[in-house]
DNA sequence: ATGGATGCAAAGTATTTGCAACCTG
DNA sequence: CAGGTTGCAAATACTTTGCATCCAT
């Protein structure tokens, strides 16, 4: 849980060691990336950082998240098909996603219980954990009162459904 | 957990209520993706297909797919970039995957408390769930063993490490 | 017959890459 | 200055879609 100052240092100091030039449009970026506080889209970060220099380049954003990937200051999500998500990785603890199909919103939790329970079945299978990944999908209140009634069996037959 | 021939009966049913028409090609695409038995990707179904009926085209894949997915039959994963994966609803129960960082061996596993909790988070939040992915990645005994007695700290996966 | 289904190819997305000009160190 | 970097556009990879033809019902 480093100050944005400090991961920016960071991440300086890391393209130094690495012969990696310090450009306008990666600073930038980079500090577009780490003060949005929460998932962003290639495109966004693309749309926000052009505010700043308007000679960014999508490529150029690209290329920057990657390297940003590669130095494990970002971490990189898919939430099922469409734009991946970038986030950096040293902003928040760890959490885990509840993902709404409808508008796509993105809310954060952290329970403590399941992931004890992960621990507990990693031991039971003699696993030795490093990460996860737990995304729950589903329609938010609001989109569920949009939508209203006329629920197609798009979400409803959950129980056979999906999963995994 | 139907057999296959149940399974396609259901489809062929819900084809029918639907006025979608049984042609060949759905037939061998459906055949083929119920009795696979585990995830596959479009592309591989293609090949799979054409190899009983040599005029499916991956168009009719992709349409015939999404079928399935939009019935309640197939379930689509994207597991990080590239291809989508495809698996029958029902062949298998749900269950969850721990994933062998170092063989890559995959392991499913099925915790009831682990989804209630998730229950509850996703009430705590007011949504409704459809489905969920949970993929816990570590190392196996075996692989534990054989890369000999590097006994690590039993890594917590709260750090601030990638994977949520 | 009638309208949904198919194959093909073209169009869409999301992301990467070749290249010549450009700029950091 | 050298060589990494950039924007642009073309190239990839995966998936969807328009259209004329075909075929299940």
């Amino acid at each position: 849980m480093d100050s944005l100052a400090q991961i920016l240092q960071r991440v300086r100091e890391e393209a130094r060691r690495r012969n990696v030039r310090w450009t306008n449009q990666r600073q930038v970026i980079v500090e577009t990336f780490i003060t949005c506080g929460e998932h962003i889209t290639v495109e966004e970060l693309h749309r926000r950082a052009r505010a700043a220099d308007p000679t960014v380049s999508s490529a150029t954003v690209y290329r920057t998240i990657n390297m940003l990937v590669e130095i494990g200051v970002a971490t990189k999500r898919q939430f099922g098909p469409g734009s991946a998500s970038f986030e950096c990785s040293f902003i928040k603890e760890h959490h885990d996603h509840l993902v709404c199909l409808g508008c796509g919103r993105i809310i954060e939790f952290h329970q403590d219980l399941i992931e004890q329970m992960q621990e507990q079945v990693a031991r039971e299978h003699g696993f030795r954990l490093s990460h996860h990944r737990l995304e729950l999908f589903g329609t938010c209140a609001e989109c569920q009162a949009q939508s209203g009634d006329v629920e197609d069996d798009a979400v409803a037959n959950d129980n056979t459904a999906p999963g995994s």
